[in-house]
DNA sequence: GAGCAGATGATAATGATTTTCAATACTGCA
DNA sequence: TGCAGTATTGAAAATCATTATCATCTGCTC
C-alpha cells in the first residue's frame, strides 16, 4: 500500500504552496493517491469524498483541484465527454486511448510519436508548449485476416 | 471563387440526408464554406449569419452545424478554449497546431503519427475509430543555439 | 487560547449548448 | 399555382459543468 506516501507527498505540495491543510483537502488528496479507478472527474471525487465525509461540498472539490494543478501536483485531461479528468501528475508523460465502449482510459507513451511532434512544430516555427494525444476506439474482435 | 461549389456541396449533402434547405441552412452553409477565417465556433457563425440575414437565431446555428456534423458534412473540434470549432469536412484527414498567442490554428498532417497511432493500439488490442492530436506552442524566437 | 487570513458550504452566476413550443415556411402533390 | 402536412425556426427557458459570492468557520502562528 503506497497509498499513504502518494497522498503525503500531494499533501507535502499543497503545504509547500502556503495552503492549509485541511479536512475536505486531506480526504481529497487521499482519493487522488487511490490506486484504482484512475481519471475520476470532480463529481467521481466528490461522491466518494462525500463517503468519508459528508459536510464536503462540489465546490470545495473543485477549488482544491485547481490549487493542485496550479500546484503542478495533478494533471487536468479533457476527454471528449464534457467533462474534466483528473490524475496525479507522478509519473512520466504519456498519452491515453479511451475505450469508447467501456469507457476505459489506457496510457500509453511513444518516444517516436513524441519526437515527430516536436519536429513537425519545429518546421512550423513553434515551440510546442504542451500537446494533446487521444486514440478512441474499440477492442478489436478475434478474426483478424490477414 | 470555389465559394459557390463549396457551399453547394454542403447543401447538397442536406438535401441529400432529407434536410429541407432553408434560408437560415443556405447562409450558415455559405459561410462555412467561406475560405478565409477557418475552424470558426458557432458565435463567430452566428455573427457572421446575422449581417446576412439578421432574423437568424443561435439555436438554429447549433442545429444546422449538428446536422451537418451528422451527415459528416463538417467536423466538430474542441480545442481548449470552451467552445466548439467547425470545419468542413472536404479535405483529407490533419491535425492541428494551436498558436497560444495568437489563437491561429495551423494544421499538419504526419503519415508517420498515424500509422504509429494505428500500431501501438493495435498491439493493445484496439482498433482506432478516432483520434485527436494538438500541439500547443509559440512561435520560435529567432537567436536559437545549435 | 486568541486572532486572522485563508478555506468552506450554500447558493447564485456563468457560458456554451440544448430543449420546448407555438408560429412559420419548405416540399411534394393536386 | 395552391395547399396540406411536416420539418424548421425564433424566443425563451433549461441543462451541465464549472466558477464566483459571501457570510461563517477553522488551520496556523504567536
Ligand atoms: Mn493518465
Ligand atoms: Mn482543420
Ligand atoms: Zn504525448
Ligand atoms: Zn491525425
Amino acid at each position: 500500500m503506497t497509498t499513504s506516501t502518494d497522498s503525503d507527498h500531494l499533501l507535502d505540495l499543497l503545504k509547500a504552496s502556503g495552503a492549509r491543510i485541511t479536512k475536505p483537502r486531506r480526504v481529497i488528496v487521499r482519493i487522488l493517491a487511490e490506486k484504482g479507478g484512475q481519471h475520476p472527474d470532480a463529481m467521481d471525487i466528490f461522491r466518494r469524498a462525500v463517503r468519508e465525509d459528508s459536510r464536503i461540498s462540489l465546490p470545495t472539490v473543485y477549488r482544491t483541484l485547481k490549487v493542485l494543478e496550479e500546484q503542478g501536483a495533478i494533471q487536468r485531461h479533457a476527454f471528449s465527454d464534457g467533462r474534466s479528468r483528473y490524475e496525479p501528475a507522478a509519473g512520466e508523460h504519456h498519452d491515453h486511448l479511451i475505450d469508447m465502449d467501456t469507457g476505459d482510459v489506457i496510457e500509453f507513451h511513444s518516444e517516436k510519436i513524441e519526437q515527430l511532434q516536436e519536429e513537425i512544430a519545429r518546421e512550423l516555427g513553434y515551440e510546442i508548449v504542451h500537446h494533446r494525444l487521444e486514440l478512441y476506439g474499440r477492442k478489436r474482435k478475434a478474426g483478424k485476416r490477414r
